[in-house]
RNA sequence: GGGAGCUUAGCUCAGCUGGUUCAGAGCAUCUGCCUUACAAGCAGAGGGUCACUGGUUCGAACCCAGUAGUUCCCA
């Protein structure tokens, strides 16, 4: 049977993955094995899959692979997030295209269209995963708004409130104005933008005075209802007691004193808008001033401004700009830069708002969070985003959890028409709760909330509730998996979701969810820009798989991704990991391509190549495991990289190849051969968790097997180092053969050409044991020791001897010569710097004694080496 | 405005508690090879005043201070 050339990844990726499923290597139940556990960052709904996932779930699927392998009882939860606002916005953008508004249909009926929506498209994202080789328990596959779930999140909601942990009442909000939804602190995207400054004056009651104020938002002028100035600020002492006109509106409102006033910014004169502005509106609670909304919820303006009703508020901006400059009561307009707020969700400018919301208080609830990260019983990998998370966990706002839509869990508080409230499970349990409170009340009508939970309200309880730990706490998934391990996901998220499972961890088990927390970078384009849909500059993952295959892919998104660091990412990449996936699948060819003869007895030269590669291979995998250890991804990548593609191909199957002779190759003896394939599965099981696909199928290839004898569950190999002699002796060795190839090189010798080879040994033991190595390597014809240089030969020194090479083609002794002066006064200026090392009396009394014995020993040896080249130059002339 | 981090070869990054003439890796680049496993390959080469300035030390990419640039977080 032919072997192709070149490895196809997609005539094995489909076949294996389905041959995992089939015999449930993905699947996990609780037994007396140590388990291991990843709950998946769950994926909207609503999404597809993106670059940042494949890194996410690379690195996830790698760890659970190896912890697999690592004979663990190996869990990883898969599932998707409903993502309330942004599922809601696809569901109304997508009833807009039929013609159907949000607003003519009844709440069932929305919830109607967007299950089916959900049902139609919520398993993309999951089903992408799988081309990935994702090796998740799909027997396990949660969504946050399954019943079991949101069950979860009514209890913890009634819960919370019961400990009087939740509470309701008007607050300022991030609004947004075109998702029509309070959103969290978290969700608000400051960014920089160019605005006016715009100088305003108002006349002071009863009198020709005037004021002058500066304000970005001349729109909220219409809901004044004070004007704010410093109390030791000279320009403004003798306004005490006076009243001010408000334009347009003509409403007179006071002037008040408060050191919250910064006197360096716009003229230090504030105005006081309650309703728009958090800062004012807090000014405004203290000075108890008026309070007039003149923004409705959909941005623009209300009646109560008088003016513009109906028109936005961007458009108002500019009229009453003018307005108020036909009226000469604009002093100035300046350019300035400033911050301003946008959804995260809609991009829409946030609106300082007042609503009624309901929150959950943050202070004592989440001190566990901060202390278990700081003393590090969890870990934030990388280390520095330890300060990050300090930094906000000390400063952390009570969270704002109802959001005005309806995909998602339906907050259970139910009011009667006085608004009195009781929070239950269902309309029987409130009315109970209502009668008990309310004895002398006739309802027995009560309307439940219209308002849903924050979507991080479900997911914040995922690692306990994707195990039952709700419905069932004693369970005994719950009870085996859970604190899970590892958790991987994106620094963005880090107090929108991360923060927050270990508050609910604390709150709910009185345990960590998790143990590590693994921060993956960003991954951007080449401009670094973060790649994005509206952007349109990410791959497709999907195409890069077809191209590359998934275990190239893989390769390539690890390549170059260390803990926290951002990811500019570059197709070339996942070609590095193809051409890798390649190099693995030739070294399979060259193998099976053997012929084998149990008749010849193994030489010298394969017996020492195994027993050094066996020694190389326990001291790489050593590095490896210590790498894995400590989440160092692209490191341990990278270490197995070279240990297949330099260590394995590039020296070991060099020396044991069998050689070609009358354009045939020779047999190979039945010991060596077996020996190959010992360590060629122990390279393919170090390599699996990376390169999943095609090492099971070489792992069935090299060998017959059985349909569950798999590399995916083959146990990951152990190490045993004895005795590390030969590995220096090999670093020799290479020294020797890679001088004997440059010669080759400098000369132009064809490597077809047999050569000649004398040694000279000036320092320590003549060790024969590796010749045969460096013949084959350097295609020798004979490798003979002398005592005396040789003449007419080209040479080259290392530290413990001279080589010669004789040939036929004549010696260019000038070449030569300035070849060895350069060594030579490299080698000089080498001895001079140790002498003066030396020479030093400070050094030689301050530096630790080894270091001294170190540098001694580096002048013997320079002196040794400058001698034997020097006597080299002596030989050419 | 407050805080944290980063700055080492063209690119992406290693360099642990300071000690092999001021440094490593992969990719990229250049040169030569279609040498029967692999041109998605092999063999070789070039490339860095370790951001800048000063300090501590026998000795600094590493420690300290300042400067510049850059990223992120918070307001």
């Amino acid at each position: 049977m032919e072997i192709p050339k070149t490895y196809d990844p997609k005539i094995t990726e489909d076949k294996w993955y389905a041959h995992w499923l089939k015999h449930k290597f993905f699947k996990s139940t609780p037994d007396e094995r140590e388990p291991y556990t990843i709950v998946i960052p769950p994926p909207n709904v609503t999404g597809v899959l993106h670059m940042g996932h494949m890194l996410n779930n690379t690195i996830q699927d790698v760890l659970i692979r190896r912890a697999r392998m690592q004979g663990k009882n190996a869990c990883w939860v898969p599932g998707t997030d409903h993502a309330s606002i942004a599922t809601e916005a696809k569901v109304v953008a997508l009833l807009a295209e039929k013609g159907i508004k949000k607003t003519d249909l009844s709440r069932e009926d929305f919830l109607k269209y967007a299950w089916e929506w959900k049902e139609k498209y919520g398993g993309i994202i999951l089903k992408q995963l799988e081309k990935l080789g994702a090796s998740c328990d799909w027997d396990r596959t949660r969504f946050t708004m399954e019943k079991d779930l949101s069950d979860a999140v009514i209890d913890v909601f009634i819960d919370l409130h019961n400990k009087g942990q939740i509470y309701r009442g008007v607050r300022m909000v991030n609004w947004d104005p075109q998702g029509l939804t309070a959103v969290s602190d978290e969700e608000v995207i400051h960014k920089e933008v160019n605005s006016k400054l715009y100088y305003v004056r108002y006349k002071i009651e009863n009198s020709d005075e005037w004021i002058t104020i500066a304000t970005t938002r001349p729109e909220t002028i219409l809901g004044d209802t004070a004007i704010c100035v410093h109390p030791e600020d000279e320009r403004y002492k003798h306004l005490k007691g006076k009243r001010v006109i408000i334009p347009m509106v003509n409403r007179s409102v006071p002037i008040i004193f408060d050191t919250y006033i910064d006197l360096e910014f716009g003229t230090g004169a504030l105005k006081v808008t309650p309703a728009h502005d958090i800062n004012d509106y807090n000014l405004g609670v203290k000075h108890n001033l008026e309070v007039i909304d003149t923004i409705a919820a959909d941005g623009k303006m209300s009646a109560a401004a008088q003016f513009y009703i109906g028109e936005d508020r961007f458009v108002v901006r500019k009229k009453i700009a003018k307005e108020l400059e036909e009226m000469g009561q604009i002093v100035k307009i300046e350019d300035i830069k400033n911050k301003v707020g946008y959804s995260e969700r809609t991009n829409a400018v946030i609106e300082p708002r007042l609503s009624m919301q309901w929150f959950l208080k943050m202070d004592t609830i989440s001190k566990p969070a901060l202390e278990n990260v700081l003393n590090g019983e969890i870990k934030l990998i990388p280390e520095k985003f330890v300060n990050t998370y300090k930094h906000w966990m000390e400063n952390v706002h009570d969270w704002c959890i109802s959001r005005q839509l309806w995909w998602g869990q339906q907050i259970p508080a139910w009011y009667d028409d006085k608004g009195n409230t009781v929070v239950a499970k269902t309309h029987e349990e409130a009315l109970v709760k209502y009668k008990i409170l309310n004895p002398e009340s006739k309802t027995l009508n009560l309307k439940q909330d219209e308002d849903v939970l924050d979507t991080w309200f479900s997911s914040w309880l995922w690692p306990i509730s994707v195990f039952d730990g709700f419905k069932n706490p004693d369970g005994k998934d719950i009870n085996y998996y859970y604190p899970t391990n590892d958790l991987v996901t994106a620094p963005e998220i880090l107090f929108f979701w991360v923060a927050r499972m270990i508050i609910a961890g604390y709150e709910y088990r009185g345990a960590k969810p998790f143990t590590n927390v693994y921060l993956t970078g960003i991954v951007r384009d080449k401009q670094g820009r973060k790649m994005s849909k509206s952007l349109g500059n990410s791959p497709d993952p999907i195409e890069l798989i077809e191209k590359f295959g998934a275990d190239g892919v893989r390769v390539g998104m690890l390549l170059c991704s260390p803990a926290g660091n951002d990811l500019p990412f570059d197709e070339s990449m996942c070609e590095q990991g193809r051409n890798f996936s390649n190099k693995i699948w030739n070294a399979f060819r060259l193998i099976k391509g053997w012929e084998v003869d149990s008749n010849i007895s193994q030489n010298e030269t394969n017996k020492i190549a195994i027993q050094w590669f066996e020694t190389k291979f326990d001291e790489q995998l050593e590095i490896i495991n210590d790498l894995y250890s400590k989440y160092r991804m692209s490191e341990a990548l990278m270490a197995t990289y070279k240990l297949v593609w330099d260590d394995f191909c590039a020296w070991y199957l060099e020396m044991i190849k069998p050689e070609f002779v009358d354009g045939k190759s020779l047999p190979i003896d039945k010991t060596t051969y077996d020996e190959t394939l010992v360590i060629f599965e122990k390279i393919l099981k170090v390599l699996h968790p990376f390169t999943p696909f095609i090492t099971e199928e070489i792992w069935h290839l090299i060998i017959e097997r059985n349909d569950k004898d798999c590399i995916i569950v083959a146990e990951w190999p152990k190490t045993k180092i004895e005795d590390t002699l030969i590995l220096n002796h090999f670093e020799v060795v290479m020294e020797v053969v890679s001088n004997i190839r440059n010669i080759r090189k400098q000369k132009n010798i064809s490597p077809k050409e047999k050569l000649k080879l004398f040694e000279k040994v000036n320092q320590g033991e003549i060790i024969k044991k590796y010749d045969t190595i460096i013949m084959k390597l350097c295609n020798l014809s004979s490798f003979e020791y002398v005592d005396k240089k040789v003449d007419g030969a080209f040479s080259f020194v290392l530290k413990h001897a001279e080589y010669y090479i004789p040939l036929s083609q004549n010696i260019d002794v000038a070449a030569e010569s300035e070849r060895l002066t350069k060594d030579l006064d490299y080698n000089k200026g080498f001895l001079r710097s140790v002498q003066a090392k030396l020479a030093n009396e400070k050094f030689v009394s301050n530096a630790k004694p080894e270091m001294v014995e170190n540098e001694k020993k580096k002048l013997a040896d320079a002196e040794s080496k400058i001698k034997a080249i020097e006597e080299q130059l002596a030989g050419l002339k």
